[in-house]
DNA sequence: AATGATGTTTAGCCACTACTAATTACAGTC
DNA sequence: GACTGTAATTAGTAGTGGCTAAACATCATT
């Protein structure tokens, strides 16, 4: 009943996780998009893509790019779950900052066995979220996936907590922290620039002006 | 001024660990010792040797193994660190068990960063063993290193305080904590059988007859 | 000093994951 | 519908870390 079948490599399953991730955000797992992600070359992408097409954790058409089967979407969420609890954990449990917690949780997410996985899942109590505000598959893989609003959806004058920042630029996550952009921050949209231009945010800290393509990573709830 | 001066792979750090250990034993590293305990065949621990050799961490002649270089040593006893720290933090922070803790830190060792190993010691209160009984290294890599006095070194009707079990085998440890034989427990030597015959101990949990090679291998202090 | 057992190394191989250079497919334009 | 630029694939190579089979050193004996 156990769905992890083989084991994976940790290439592998940095792959899987990077299609996962592009299926989520409604692109398509080209070639090209999954080297750019991965920061490898392009034949280094094809090359991987037919090894997962083989494990058959991906359909591959050629030139088209793949998706996840099954099979493939499970593994791709059991180390999207290692690494979001880790992330937690990290937080929660040994206090790094929401900047650290990422690049230690994409080494760790590959090593931690079941068991490891289940004691840090009861220690902080079964959380549903990692500290950037993105869902955390639960034991049998289900994840929460509503509908997702950012800051560009007020209108000004609105108010609005946040409840996700982007994961994974540890730069971007300082500056968020320092503005007071963090997950549980509540806010108030002031103003909003035309033609694409910035909007002004209220925070705890004070007024802010941030791009419009920056604002539209940052959840609310 | 950081020891640090490459990034070593995590076969390198393994091996490097062998080395270490025999040296401790005070065994010689040779081809076929550190074949056998990193279960791999004689070729690859040669060819690995060559590869320590080249990367500065050993002293080697061919036919006659390997020696520690100071880098290597120093190299070692990080790894040997991370190991044991992350030991005492799976015991007491998350509850696991003495025989489960060896594996998982055996994969863990390799990839968590200075940041995370020194928020780890500090959340332990800047611990001095592993809860095996084993020394860690502390952030200068020095090592307690004192004398060791095994079970076999008691008399009949002596008492003692176990110290320390063997590491790694986790069989054995399941076995030694089902008659109370870790560290932290107080016992008394009843008998001595002749003839390398078995000793018996009384613990909490009654009598127990062991085998002189493993008692020898149960540190008492 | 020669022999034979044992231990070590060399030679040649494979899987994995990356790369560059060269080629081929696709898609949009004229 | 042929052309051209972009994207994707193939071909060939490299480093890491493992293997087996064969050759070679060392050591203990005779």
């Amino acid at each position: 009943m156990g769905d992890h079948s083989k084991e994976l490599t940790s290439a592998v399953e940095d792959y899987l996780k990077a299609v996962y991730a592009l299926d989520v955000e409604g692109k398509r797992a080209t070639t090209s998009a999954l080297a750019e992600r991965m920061h490898v070359s392009a034949p280094s992408a094809t090359a991987m893509m037919k090894r997962l097409a083989e494990l058959g954790l991906v359909e591959r058409a050629p030139y088209r790019g793949v998706v996840l089967t099954k099979k493939g979407r499970l593994c791709a969420l059991e180390v999207v779950r290692h690494h979001r609890l880790i992330e937690r954990y990290l937080a929660d449990s040994l206090g790094m900052s929401l900047d650290e917690v990422h690049a230690e949780a994409d080494k760790l997410e590959h090593v931690i066995s079941e068991e490891l996985e289940a004691r840090i899942d009861a220690a902080l109590g079964y959380p549903t979220h990692d500290p950037h505000g993105d869902p955390i598959p639960d034991t049998k893989l289900r994840i929460a996936d509503g509908p997702f609003r950012s800051l560009v959806d007020l209108g000004p004058g609105d108010t609005a907590v946040v409840v996700r920042v982007p994961d994974g630029d540890s730069e971007l996550l300082r500056y968020l922290a320092e503005i007071a952009l963090v997950p549980g921050q509540t806010l108030e949209l002031t103003r909003s620039a035309p033609f694409g231009g910035p909007l002004t945010v209220r925070t705890g800290s004070g007024e802010h002006a941030i791009a419009r393509e920056l604002a539209a990573t940052v959840g609310i709830g």
